[in-house]
DNA sequence: CTGGATGCAAACGCTTTGCAAATAG
DNA sequence: CTATTTGCAAAGCGTTTGCATCCAG
């Protein structure tokens, strides 16, 4: 049972843990629980979904795995690598990647004022696209 | 039916919506829309709730309204004065108001570069408060 | 008259939970 | 042997939707 190269966590992980977690680091895309679950199946991982749900917050719960919640209201998880920020359309509800994140040194200054711990965080901007802003205006 | 102060509209306001608006301007907190409902009722403003989903998916949609999702999964919507980050906790899964914000200038970047119309931002740490990383640490 | 708004209840879909069996140490 | 983890199926719960009715213009 070698847990690679993690650092002081709080319990070790079981094997389904990892299973998911080498899954969601392997992955450049954030999936959902059930994609992953989907996932694992095909590649022989077989477990329950329940098992993925709770092992997800369980990596949450470690700081080893990120979350965000779509328009949909379901969440998709990814690991931890660096920031992958969006902006999302309230009329069409499509999502667009940004690079630029201002807000490191604000976590610095948090972590220290308020004594929090972290993991990592998420920024979204919400408004209308441009395709969106044009239907809006009669354009299309 | 007078709109009060609002800007150019798409569509003009539903004798309901506007009530939901009012209610949620007036506010000092973000509401669920099931709380919101309650609220309406008790006011005397009856409706049903799914004209409150309604209501509020058209006034986000117009750039009135403003939401976040909660770790419970659950949308709290408030009226887009000011914003109003946080920090919330992955074990305990409380939240913390934050009132820096370092994302304004990036903002107005975006929406140039972009072609977004950016009506507001969500802004979300997420890591372990104080107390449960004593907790986690067995100090407790 | 006509299209959108509304209310109600049923349906949805993601997530969580109860419980017994399997597993770890 | 005891504490966890797991799987399955059954709830849970916020939200959405179908449909008949109501209302505004």
């Amino acid at each position: 049972m070698s847990h690679s190269h993690q650092e002081k966590l709080t319990q070790s992980l079981t094997r389904n843990q990892q299973h998911i977690l080498d899954l969601v680091k392997q992955l450049d895309q954030p999936l959902s629980a059930q994609e992953l679950y989907v996932q694992l199946r095909d590649e022989g991982k077989r477990m329950g979904l329940a098992t993925v749900y709770r092992a997800l917050e369980t990596l949450k719960r470690e700081g080893l795995v990120q979350s965000r919640t779509l328009s949909t209201g379901e969440s998709v998880y990814s690991s931890i690598k660096e920031d992958r920020h969006h902006f999302t359309c309230v009329q069409c509800g499509n999502s667009i990647a940004i690079n630029e994140c201002p807000v490191h040194d604000l976590e610095e200054k948090l972590d220290e004022s308020y004594h929090f711990k972290t993991y990592y965080h998420v920024l979204e901007f919400f408004g209308l696209c441009d395709q969106c802003q044009e239907v809006e205006q009669g354009k299309v």
